[in-house]
DNA sequence: CGATTTTGACCAGCGC
DNA sequence: GCGCTGGTCAAAATCG
């Protein structure tokens, strides 16, 4: 799985006064007299010796950097499945049933348009800020109070606009202080930051299954880390942890 | 310094 | 026309 780089060929490179040729011939022919690389003073055997170490250290920086993709990898892909088994949750079919209920009773004329989605979400009650993560961006353009709730109503539009049309109320409920009503309007022309990584992920087996993974699609990969490392760096924790762990491998490779 | 949030002002629609 | 209400704008403030 893992892609290999042969370090070796492309890190080596001889001085402009060095023809290629005379390098390559010296280091492959068994038969012949060994002095260009028995002679412990030749600054050239100096050069090999350094390229060879520091060809040693980007490789484990290499194995280090795809160990913690595979982390992360692991980790998107539990979240992912956390999701999912939310979104099959018992309290989030009691929201649905309770929405379905009350649009039943309302009246007609009060009816959500079509391409109107409204959402119930539970949230922390203590938590006073009206921020729905949904897996899109969005910029927050006003805030009332409304006649009918005490809790404001905040007012988002998708950060993707004018491009992408939807916006969005959220407005805490009523009768529950830790459910938020967030009302969707319009359908986004574009993907959810969590669509990319799933889309993304979900091709990612087929990729890596070819050996030559990355010729075939360097965009993919692109992706994948673009996508990953906006969803990820949204998480101050992450990047905290990402950075001391980045720190102590630079600090372990430089004692090698 | 650019992006985002806050917040008062403004506008449109509706009922009286 | 006037007042009420929900929605939007935009300048100022704040954040990273």
């Amino acid at each position: 799985m893992v892609a290999t780089l042969d370090l070796n060929l492309t890190l080596f490179c001889p001085t402009d006064d060095t023809p290629v040729n005379e390098v390559i011939f010296n280091l492959d022919d068994d038969d012949e007299d060994h002095s260009f690389v028995k002679e412990a003073d030749d600054p050239s055997v100096e050069e090999l010796s350094r390229i060879s170490k520091e060809n040693m250290k980007l490789k484990e920086s290499l194995s280090v950097a795809w160990d913690m993709y595979n982390s992360l990898n692991a980790q998107v892909k539990k979240l992912m499945h956390d999701k999912e088994e939310l979104e099959c949750s018992p309290k989030k079919r009691k929201f649905e049933e309770t929405v379905q209920q009350s649009l039943w009773k309302m009246p007609n004329d009060k009816l959500p348009r079509s391409g109107t989605k409204i959402v119930y979400v539970p949230v922390d009650p203590s938590d006073k800020s009206l921020v729905v993560k949904d897996g899109y961006q969005w910029r927050k353009y006003g805030q009332k109070v409304t006649r009918d709730n005490p809790s404001p109503r905040a007012y988002y539009k998708c950060s993707f606009a004018p491009t992408c049309p939807v916006k969005k109320k959220v407005q805490r409920s009523m009768d529950d202080n830790g459910v938020v009503m967030v009302t969707y309007e319009g359908e986004h022309n574009h993907r959810s930051t969590m669509q990319e990584v799933r889309y993304a992920l979900a091709h990612e087996s087929e990729i890596l299954s070819t050996s030559e993974r990355r010729v075939d699609s360097p965009k993919l990969d692109e992706v994948l880390v673009e996508q990953m490392a906006t969803y990820l760096s949204k998480d101050p924790n992450f990047t905290s942890e990402l950075a001391a762990a980045i720190s102590s491998k630079i600090l372990e490779v430089e004692t090698f």
